[in-house]
RNA sequence: GGGCAAUUAGCUCAGUUGGUUAGAGCGCUACCUUGACAUGGUAGAGGUCACAGGUUCGAGUCCUGUAUUGCCCA
């Protein structure tokens, strides 16, 4: 065994060796409990990130402890087509040759598409594995795979025909460089600074019109939609306004008679109090114009030029056309004046573009009849998200939801299943291809070109990958799956869709927890970004560190539900604790080389002398304490629980005192017992870490069963006895029995006397292996304290200790130390100075005076004592005590040095 | 404008239902070739828990407000 670990050399090995004895395979349930994650798809745009690792590494922690707990596991692997994404990538691509989707066509397009996705499957594939993740390769699923596509088009027929997906004209969001539609989530606003114009229209003239009536200042923020205007709105209550109401003002630069109208949604502060009106282009407009009849005028095309109806401005950039507009306008004295403005426009999620609000003929989902139910499984329960601050996110968006338009003009994707008649227009939607119009039998028929949003089959994911529409074996396993496991940040694209596809198609809940984890950034807590480069690639990260240090760092970096600043120091200390596993495991293969049986639990053993009976306790409460934690999802804390166990308390002190106790010449059947108690608690500990760092523990954990590392590999398989292993080893249950107040009470104690004894060595400058006397006033505790000589010896680095209830005279030029009740004395002679040792007890009796005033204070507040819980009143009386019995110690030993 | 979070040691963070003297890792200081491990060991220094009120016998923890930062929605 090498004295460092080697993850490079473990984890491929480790992986390859559960993957082919069929360890992630899940069988039938039969009545065994269920336990299954559909893992989130990750985009085949590209390779996997940390944020990636973070999730593969929280999923597959749940699922290997639910296999350990012995239930049915399965986490169900897979990847997302990316339809927007992955056309984008893929053009970029292509751009490079001159190619564009266009020169290609679209079947070759799609084919180029398809060489890209089995490309990036399978480095998908490759970085999963590296992560850990114990998936059943065997189910893993694509969205746009046969059975997927099934899936999407028996949703589509079915919601159609129930009247839930319609088309209709209404304002989408553009993205005139994608050229598509797209969704309302995908449009991300930003601010940016730019200018609020205020512009005059002149009003015809009618009788009794004032001088302040012959114009109407209207401000905006795009003048070059004012192409497009058809009204000028005011507020009903606007007193200013009143008497233009119903009639017409004049559009500047076009001349074109428009109606001013009254209409509530016009904010009496914006601007001048007026808005125009520009039904094509702005959504809170297409609104107006709907309640107010309005004409719907075009000015911006979908190239983003402007169109024929924009006149003199036809052809122009958007961009180009404001600057124009705003000359012309100028020229014209139409400008009243220009302020600068805090201007909000979408871009597009994809490409940054700015989005286009424009008319245009798509597909819809009416959302309100779907997210009824899906609120109502969080109010009742059904669904549980963590951490539960996120179910107020949840139940804002879908109150408030808005429908959903699933049409994208791309390529790439779910082609609509909807089939258009060249002879009657009818619209025949249907689960297999149409070959004749459902209304008037014509063959000639055409399907809609587009394809549907990526969410749309994403949203199917927790029973598509199960087979579904196909009622299969695993479908009435695994559905519905236990855990949902995301980034809070698609709590809407996702998430909530997913609960609303589950409870319509299957009836019940696609899943009953909802973890959501935070996201990963870089040290400074900037988000992770490809132009920064700031982020830590996953696979170079494990390269250095190995997979479980990373997997170890982002769980114990992590409280549910909050951001990761991910620093490399931090994970070489996962790192370093990988090595600290694995030497502990080095030395108790060594030592207990010659003792080796087979591994028993540890419940079966009883320790012996103080450190086995406490290591024994302590491993029990860990346990309890572990598995509580992994319980309610507070991965971080057990994680933490079990390095301070591991390297505080196993192999700081444990394995140091069974080093004493398997000395040559000490009693067999000590030394037999103490390689019992080493295997049990390592195996203990192997156990509780494997979640959280599968690969090494896996690996001691075959050397400790006798292994060989080198045969794993090439040993034949067997699918009906697959060999033994720590993955499928079943998780502890905590034996509250052998927990052992006294011996864990008694060995901190020592444990503080060792401590201290070395720190006054070091205070005094004593070479750390010089061998001091040492007394001890033991006071009640002596018989145990005096079984302990040899071990304070050792671990203090002192001669035998002379141990006494008490000594009648204060031995002279001693350290003196106080432990609770207990004395020790380092007699130095012509080492200690006097003065400075005086000083140090002064400092230490005015400390604990100050603990007994403090909580004789609490003690003589009657309050204090009537409504506190009794047993805090009697913990602060047994302080008090302890306290007064430590000063008069202090005491005795400060006069001693008279 | 509405909502959510964060603010604890030099840095990065824990601290679950209120209860000993607030913890860890890294960094820092000093010492150590101690037969598992220098990716280590031993010991140590370092915090008025953002601020101001309040509830309580008792607040890092609960409530109200303020400040700063970040995110989400409109």
């Amino acid at each position: 065994m090498p004295t460092g670990y080697e993850p490079g050399k473990v984890e491929q090995r480790i992986y390859a060796f559960w993957e082919r004895n069929g360890y992630f395979k899940t069988r039938r349930a039969q009545g065994r409990k269920t336990f299954v994650i559909s893992m989130p798809p990750p985009n085949v745009t590209g390779a996997l990130h940390t944020g990636h690792f973070l999730a593969a590494t929280l999923e597959d922690l749940m699922v290997r402890y639910h296999r350990m707990l012995g239930e049915a596991a399965l986490y169900v692997p897979g990847e997302d087509h990316a339809g927007i994404a992955t056309q984008n990538v893929v053009e970029k691509h292509i751009a490079e040759k001159k190619q564009t989707r266009h020169t290609l066509g679209r079947e070759k397009f799609v084919a180029e598409v398809w060489e890209w996705v089995a490309e990036y499957k399978k480095r998908i594939q490759t970085q999963t594995r590296r992560f850990g993740a114990s998936c059943d390769w065997d189910r893993e699923r694509f969205t746009l795979d046969d059975g997927l596509s099934r899936a999407v088009r028996e949703v589509f027929a079915r919601l159609y025909e129930e009247g839930l997906i319609y088309r209709g004209e209404r304002i989408i969001n553009w993205c005139p460089r994608c050229q598509s539609a797209i969704s309302d989530l995908e449009v991300i606003n930003k601010d940016s600074d730019g200018a609020l114009t205020y512009i005059s229209y002149p009003i015809e003239e009618f009788p009794g019109q004032t001088k302040q009536q012959r114009e109407i200042t209207v401000a905006t923020t795009r003048p070059e939609t004012m192409l497009g205007d058809t009204a000028i709105a005011v507020h009903p209550k606007d007193p200013r306004y009143t008497a233009l109401i119903g009639k017409c003002a004049i559009l500047p630069l076009l001349n074109r008679r428009i109606p001013i109208i009254a209409d509530t949604a016009v904010e009496l502060e914006f601007g001048a109090g007026a808005v125009k009106v520009t039904p094509a282009h702005d959504p809170t407009d297409f609104e107006i114009g709907q309640r107010h009849n309005l004409e719907q005028i075009q000015v911006i095309g979908f190239d983003a030029h402007m169109t024929a109806n924009a006149g003199p401005y036809q052809g122009l950039d958007r961009f180009e056309a404001r600057k124009q507009i705003l000359e012309d306008l100028a020229k014209a004295g139409r400008i009243v004046k220009q302020e600068e403005y805090n201007v909000r426009s979408g871009h597009c999620e994809r490409c940054d573009t700015v989005i286009e609000p424009l008319i245009s003929k798509q597909w819809f989902v009416k959302m309100a009849p779907l997210a009824t139910p899906a609120l109502n499984a969080v109010k009742y329960g059904q669904l549980k998200i963590v951490p539960e601050r996120f179910e107020k996110t949840y139940v804002e968006w879908l109150t408030n939801i808005r429908d959903w338009n699933i049409s994208r003009q791309l390529w790439w994707g779910h082609r609509i299943p909807a089939w258009y008649c060249v002879n009657c227009g009818a619209v025949t939607v249907s689960r297999e291809d149409a070959v004749q119009c459902s209304q008037c039998g014509s063959e000639s028929i055409e399907q809609d070109p587009d394809v549907l949003d990526t969410w749309f089959s994403s949203w199917l994911w927790p029973f598509s990958t199960l087979g579904w529409p196909e009622n299969t074996p695993d479908l009435q396993d695994f559905y519905p799956t236990a855990m949902l496991e995301t980034g809070y940040d698609i709590i809407f694209f996702w998430v909530a869709r997913m609960v609303m596809a589950g409870i319509h198609f299957m009836g019940t809940v696609p899943f009953h927890t909802v973890y959501l984890h935070g996201l990963i950034r870089d040290q400074h807590g900037r988000k992770v970004s490809k132009s920064l480069k700031n982020g830590l690639d996953p696979i170079d990260t494990i390269d250095t560190y190995g997979s479980d240090a990373l997997r170890y760092t982002i769980v114990t970096s992590s409280t549910p539900g909050n951001d990761i600043k991910l620093n490399p120091d931090r994970i070489a200390g996962g790192r370093n604790f990988s090595n600290k596993l694995w030497n502990a495991g080095r030395f108790t293969l060594i030592q207990t080389a010659g003792y080796a049986g087979p591994l028993e639990p540890l419940e079966k053993l009883k320790g012996k002398t103080i450190a086995d009976r406490w290591i024994i306790s302590r491993a029990q409460r860990v346990t309890q304490s572990v598995t509580e934690q992994m319980n309610a999802y507070q991965f971080g804390e057990a994680g933490r629980q079990l390095y301070d166990f591991f390297w505080g308390e196993f192999c700081d002190w444990y394995l140091e005192v069974a080093k004493n106790q398997m000395t040559e010449g000490q009693p067999e059947a000590q030394r037999i017992l103490t390689a019992r108690i080493l295997r049990a608690v390592l195996d203990r500990s192997l156990r509780l870490l494997h979640p959280f760092m599968p690969f090494v523990t896996e690996e001691i954990w075959q050397l400790l069963i006798g292994a060989d590392p080198e045969e794993m590999m090439t040993r034949a398989i067997s699918d009906l006895t697959p060999p033994p292993a720590l993955i499928t080893a079943p998780w502890p249950e905590a034996e509250l029995s052998q927990c052992d107040d006294a011996a864990e009470s008694e060995f901190d104690l020592l444990r503080q006397m060792i401590s201290r004894i070395r720190d006054a060595k070091k205070q005094v400058a004593v070479e750390p292996s010089r061998r001091i006397p040492v007394l001890i006033a033991a006071g009640d505790h002596l018989q145990a304290i005096r079984r302990q000589g040899a071990l304070i010896a050792q671990l203090a680095r002192t001669e035998d200790p002379i141990c006494k209830k008490q000594f009648a005279e204060k031995p002279a030029d001693a350290i003196a130390l106080l432990v609770e009740d207990i004395e020790i004395y380092l007699p130095m002679a012509g080492l200690i100075d006097i003065s400075k040792e005086k000083e140090r007890l002064r400092k230490e009796s005015a400390k604990t005076e100050q603990l007994i005033a403090q909580v004789h204070a609490k003690l003589s507040n009657e309050q204090f004592t009537s409504r506190a819980k009794p047993e805090i009143v009697q913990a602060e009386k047994d302080r008090l005590a302890a306290a007064e019995e430590s000063l008069r110690k202090l005491q005795e030993q400060i006069a001693a040095f008279k």
